[in-house]
DNA sequence: TGTAGCAGCGAACAACTGTTCTATAGAAGA
DNA sequence: TCTTCTATAGAACAGTTGTTCGCTGCTACA
């Protein structure tokens, strides 16, 4: 990437400012009169340019087919339901099926694609209390989930503790015939428990916390 | 809102989808195609209908002018540029105040708004190493930060100790004359230190982990 | 049976818009 | 000085696109 001249970045921001106000993109004419230019042409000729230095992305023919390549990615947000809590001593809620309607579940959570990376079945869950501490989850976090049965090894998965009455969140290794619960804080030691009595109830797939 | 025919529901379904592969909005022809319509009336006629109903906004006259109102969702998303790591050992980057620029910014995060409370000044930091875990903060989680100078008491903020040259993550409380930085694990120990052994180099104000 | 309203159809117009062509001016280099 | 490259300008063309108009078929209703 060359560096712009004046012209050329003044398209740039012309761009985003107009796909933000709008939510559409400029004609070529918008742009001319938006950065003082004074013939089509001048700005044909400086979109090629931007095209071919990668800030842009051009659909020939095509009326306001212009992209700004870095905003690409605005497109990519995804919708997730929150559609309950997780605490140690309960289950965590199976999601029903209808509860990915955007319309049934009460609140929704906005995160980008790469946050979910594509994942089909992704909820979200509010931590209550601090019994996650051990995976360096606070009270009142969120948890992405994803709703699945079995998890890879190592993967960090929400198990229920069948005799215990106690969902955890832990990393999940199979060792021999038992099953080691490894915390995430690595400080921290794992616990081991036997395969019938545990249930693999989610895989975590990430956390969010907002503070103060 | 009544309910909407089948052929409105296309049309609805069709504007969600094509925006969001193409990043511009379609063309009265391009829904014809899209819902199997014969006319490019029909459209006009149904997209009236929809704007009525206050499922869309139309721009006269303008080419490929059709907001989708209830997809408000992008203009929730927030930019955050990725500015650089955080570790125990260095200082935290100051933001140079084009490194908000959207093409300057190597890496963008992409956030909804009730993340960042629509506060200024917010960037990001990916974390190095483990030395953040009493702050709940692990190897390769993203904190969020709000570029300030000072803190309200009982705020997560970024402390640069002088004599230790070392940053850290805590939770700030002025007692009389030191300064008592709190884990935010409750479980460990705080530690004190005087009003001029530290510098707030920013506000924490929210963390995101993806695992697996 | 006649009327009114809804939904759809096809064609046509006029404005919008991407693209191309020619020309000009300055800077850099031979 | 001549050439080449870059950046700009204005004009024109042709395809794209929003909008309108007249017409048809259907249903409901009196």
């Amino acid at each position: 990437m060359k560096t712009l001249s004046a012209r050329q970045q003044c398209i740039i921001d012309f761009l985003g400012r107009f796909a933000q106000e709008r939510s559409y993109p400029p004609t070529v004419r918008d742009i001319v009169s938006g950065c003082d230019i004074s013939s089509t042409s001048v700005v044909d000729y400086n979109l090629d340019i931007l095209e071919r230095e990668g800030y842009i992305r051009r659909h020939p023919g095509i009326s306001r087919g212009i992209e700004l390549v870095s905003r690409v990615v605005a497109s990519h947000i995804r919708q997730i339901p929150i559609i309950g809590q997780i605490a140690a001593g309960e289950p965590i809620p199976v999601p029903a099926p209808d509860a990915w309607d955007v319309t049934v579940s009460s609140e929704m959570l906005e995160v980008s694609e790469d946050l979910t990376r594509g994942r089909e079945a992704v909820y979200a869950l509010k931590v209550k209390g601090t019994s996650m501490i051990d995976a360096l989850i606070n009270d009142g976090d969120i948890v992405l989930m994803q709703n699945v049965n079995t998890v890879e090894n190592g993967e960090m998965a929400a198990v229920w503790l069948k005799a215990e009455k106690e969902v955890t969140l832990k990393k999940v290794y199979r060792d021999r015939k038992r099953i080691r619960l490894q915390p995430a804080n690595s400080q921290m030691k794992p616990i081991y428990a036997e395969p019938d009595n545990i249930e693999i109830q989610g895989r975590v797939i990430g956390v969010i916390r907002q503070l103060a």
